[in-house]
RNA sequence: GGGUUGUUAGCUCAGUUGGUUUAGAGCAUUACCUUGACAGGGUAGGGGUCACUGGUUCGAUUCCAGUACAACCCA
């Protein structure tokens, strides 16, 4: 046969995951075996694949995998999330480019562009994950905005209304005076920018003083209601139950004293807007204050503000001055640095305004799903972030559920009359409440108004778990009864709060239980300069161009080897390198395997012998690590695990030992306990690296069709002989000595050694010897019972070694290093004897560890005799 | 402003129930080797007062407190 020296992974991807896609090896239904379900976190349906979702799926792919080859019957769903406003704002782009306006469509055709566009690049992302290697059930795929997931999320609405739970009230929301909509929290970027702050004067009633208020927005004095102090601030106790008069205005508000204010910022006493600003707001609900909206939608000011009418923001501000100025009100004038946000979509500075919304209660909707992590039902890993989601959920606000856009599942309420409304699964039903609530049966569906807002993308997802299986419209159907509570979710951290939260919570509200028992939080993937990695800047590799130029399973390799959960990846090409090298190892240990020819006529080697007892022992410690970190979903430092065992112990040691001489044949023996050796290792690396280990699989040996490495079951372990695997590892440093000794002597390889150990038989453990002699090309190991002169020596562990060198010996190169390893020993000692010099460290210290100090004493007094006796000799010469 | 977490080799990270031969891995780096699996390889090195300052202790990189810096979340 004859294998190419370099893996084309190019060719055995599609190759293998048509393979496994015509067999439908990644197809689940319920059956008696154990399930292991994972849903995805729906990417945005339009979205296009990035680092993150590399890193995310990979993670789940490997779960995934070695879930389904430890005999568990693997579900992995699929779907997409509609992601109303990034998809929203996708199709407002796509359409303004196309000179198309979004406030001269109707709702329905603004959704009609939607849905073509949804469409079209609708699961684009879902087939680039194929080339990552998914084994997700494709046949499950899910779209949080399908007909099932739709109706399940009305159900739920209607359900938590009539619960009591969903609620209508006011809001500040970033209101975008150009766009002329409401934005959302993280579709606002706030910059530090130069501003002013004003002092300003109130004149107080029924007195001749004033009092004085620092404001940076003079132009919203206009819609002051009261002015306020800190209870506390002495300065001002005076001023209780009087009134002030508000410049410009005219008008006499109360003073009034609430803790939020702050006695150190400007004067200590804030001037309470309550229209625009939220803590304004807030203080205003305490007081019971009026509030007085001063803006119209366009960022223009309003008749309520009894001046500057129709006047834009900006200019009223100047006029304000300019006012406060002329009545002699305005004091003084500071510079200010300041916070400002602005659209992201826009520009313009967002305005806080106030608006109706409708909210869930969270307080006690929340409790399970607080308690579930605290009481270890719902892991999360890394543990570090239960403190904070119980900071969170202690304090859990309640949530605001609507938007306003057209994108999304429209919230199902009715209104009729003046504003009141009905909340019912359809407008048939709804007419039916209406009816009832109003008393007027005269009621028809033309005087129902649908309500105008959608529902916040994650009131959907966070019934995912529960969707994904039906589980809302069919509780008791066989697959949510089967694959619910799933096993994990995957997902970042950013979005603890947003989707994990809320999942859990709602997995207790409508199945009774927690959705998922582990949590694995993965890191942001940056860039080497630790920046996020984005489309703005520009330093977001392509996915897709790393799969072609790495291979799919050198771009998973290269995702995992840097990020331990929890913690960022920083990501660069040396990554997917590092993986693709590793794929390349693989293959060429393989090739090596491939081109010797079994001879059943060859006795075994005793080395050979010894080489595949420890290697079949390393195996199977291996195993027993690597069930280890995946039980702590420590999935990096399992992979890294593999990595070595495949580099160093088999490649580097094992394949050492046993390779025959060049094109001579190899025994039988050696040669089919090599094939299956190598069989597990493709098993234990298929999870990673699914596509060059089923190539390599099927090559091994003949396989009968249908069969598959993914199919397969994972090799187990129970125990394994620590002592073979610790005598193994000193061999190791006796050959890594021999290796230095012909370095430094400059003694060819293949010119063959002596090897003389000063000790007894019975003293050593001389079972790896055949192992030290071919690896070192030795022509005898002898024993001895006196120090050997004319040889370069070295110790491991308390023997001392010697190497005739036949006159080729370099005695001042030898003192030297005998010196130095004399000052290592003798620095060692210190440090021990500071311990045991010291009285109360041997009255107190356990006996364990007084006794490991007095080896380590007696260790290195010996090692240094012996080092001193042979500077002797050597200087004798 | 409030909170959470972190700071260990050039980089990314392990580790420590406080003592395990004066701290480990991968990558990077240095020297040498290499026509017989793999130059995307091999061998051997170098590199760290475990952020700082105190405290507890026979003993602290590990526990506690404070300081500095950083990241994230909430306002």
């Amino acid at each position: 046969m004859d294998i190419p020296s370099k893996y084309e992974p190019g060719l055995a991807e599609s190759k293998w995951y048509k393979y496994w896609m015509d067999n439908g090896f990644f197809k689940s239904m319920p059956d008696d075996r154990e399930p292991y379900t994972i849903v995805i976190p729906p990417p945005n349906v339009t979205g296009v694949l990035h680092m993150g979702h590399m890193l995310n799926n990979t993670i789940q792919d490997v779960l995934v995998r070695r879930a389904r080859m430890q005999g568990k019957n693997a579900c992995w769903v699929p779907g997409t999330d509609h992601a109303s406003i990034a998809t929203e704002a996708k199709v407002v782009a796509k359409l303004k480019a196309e000179g198309i306006e979004k406030k001269d469509l109707t709702r329905e055709e603004f959704l009609d562009h939607a849905w073509e566009w949804t469409n079209k690049h609708g699961g684009i992302i879902l087939e680039q994950l194929k080339r990552l290697g998914a084994s997700c059930d494709w046949d499950r795929t899910l779209f949080t905005m399908d007909e099932k997931r739709s109706e399940s999320v009305i159900k739920v609405f209607v359900d938590l209304f009539n619960k009591g739970l969903i609620y209508r009230g006011i809001r500040m929301v970033n209101w975008d005076p150009e766009a002329m909509t409401a934005v959302s929290d993280e579709e606002v970027n706030y910059t530090d920018e130069k501003s002013k702050l004003y002092y300003v004067r109130y004149k107080i009633v029924g007195e001749d003083g004033y009092i004085m208020v620092a404001t940076t927005r003079p132009e919203t004095i206009l819609g002051d209601t009261a002015v306020c102090a800190n209870p506390d601030d002495e300065r001002y106790k005076h001023l209780k139950g009087k009134k002030v008069i508000v410049p410009m205005a005219n008008r006499e508000v109360p003073f009034i004293f609430d803790s939020y204010v702050d006695p150190e910022f400007g004067t200590g006493c804030l001037k309470i807007t309550p229209a625009h600003d939220i803590n304004d707001y807030e203080i205003g609900m305490r007081h019971n204050l009026p509030s007085i909206d001063v803006f119209n939608e366009d960022g223009t000011i309003s008749s309520s503000a009894g001046m500057f009418e129709g006047i834009d923001r900006f200019k009223a501000k100047e006029l304000a001055e300019k006012e406060l100025q002329r009545t002699g009100n305005l004091v003084k004038v500071e510079k200010y640095d300041n916070k400002i946000g602005r659209s992201e979509r826009t520009n313009a500075v967002i305005e806080p305004r106030l608006s109706v919304q409708w909210f869930l209660k969270m307080k006690e909707l929340s409790k399970p799903a607080l308690d579930a992590v605290l009481d270890n039902e719902v892991h999360l890993h890394p543990s570090k972030f239960k403190n904070l989601y119980r900071h969170w959920m202690e304090d859990v606000h309640d949530w605001c559920i609507s938007r306003q856009l057209y994108w999304g599942h429209q919230i199902p309420a009715w209104y009729y009359n003046n504003n009141e409304f009905v909340v019912a699964e359809n407008i048939s039903e709804a007419l039916e409440l209406a009816k009832k609530k109003s008393g007027n049966d005269a009621l028809t569906q033309n005087d129902l108004r649908p309500d105008e807002d959608v529902l916040d993308t994650w009131f959907s997802s966070w019934l995912w778990p529960i969707t994904s299986f039906d589980g809302i419209n069919d509780p008791g159907n066989a697959d949510i009864k089967y694959y619910y509570p799933t096993n994990v979710l995957i997902t970042a951290p950013e979005i603890l709060f947003f989707w994990v939260a809320r999942m859990i919570i709602a997995g207790y509200e409508y199945r009774g239980q927690k959705p998922f028992n582990d949590v694995y939080l993965t890191g942001l993937v940056r860039d080497q300069m630790r920046r996020k990695m984005s489309k703005s800047l520009g330093n977001s590799p392509d996915p897709i161009e790393l799969i072609e130029k790495y291979g799919a399973d050198g771009v998973r390799v290269g995702m995992l080897l840097c990020s331990p959960a929890g913690n960022d990846l920083l990501f660069e090409d040396s990554l997917p390198e590092q993986g693709r090298n590793f794929a390349n190892k693989i293959w060429n240990a393989f090739r090596l395997v491939k081109s010797w020819e079994a001879d059943d006529k060859i006795k075994q080697p005793e080395s050979s012998a010894i080489a595949v007892e420890w290697m079949n022992e390393v195996l199977k410690k291996s195993i027993t690590d690597i069930d280890l970190t995946f039980s702590k979903f420590r999935i990096s430092e399992a992979l890294m695990i593999i990595y070595r065992l495949f580099w160093d112990e088999f490649s580097g040691w094992y394949l050492e030992i046993i390779k025959p001489e060049y094109q001579k044949p190899i025994d039988r023996v050696t040669y089919e306990a090599t094939l299956s050796v190598f069989d597990k290792l493709m098993k234990l690396i298929h999870p990673f690296m699914p596509f060059i280990t089923e190539e390599i699989w099927q090559l091994l040996i003949e396989r009968k069709k249908g069969e598959s490495l993914m199919m397969s079951r994972l090799p187990e372990a129970k125990n394994f002989n620590k002592n073979l695997i610790a005598g193994f590892v000193s061999i190791k440093e006796t050959i890594s000595a021999i290796r230095t000794v012909r370095k430094e002597k400059d003694l060819p390889n293949k010119q063959k050694l002596d090897l003389l150990i000063l000790s007894d038989k019975d003293h050593i453990d001389a079972h790896f010897m055949p192992v030290i002699s071919k690896l070192c090309n030795l022509t005898s190991i002898k024993f001895i019972s006196e120090k050997q002169d004319g040889a370069a020596s070295f110790m491991v562990g308390t023997t001392e070694y010697f190497i005739p060198l036949e006159g080729k010996l370099d005695v001042e190169a030898e003192l030297l290093k005998i010196r130095e390893e004399l000052e290592y020993h003798k620095g060692f000692l210190v440090t021990v004897m500071k311990k045991l010099d010291n009285e109360r460290f041997v009255s107190n210290a356990p006996a364990n560890v007084l006794d490991l100090e007095k080896k380590k004493k007696s260790d290195a007094e010996s090692k240094i005799r012996s080092l001193e006796e042979r500077m002797k000799e050597l200087t004798s010469l």
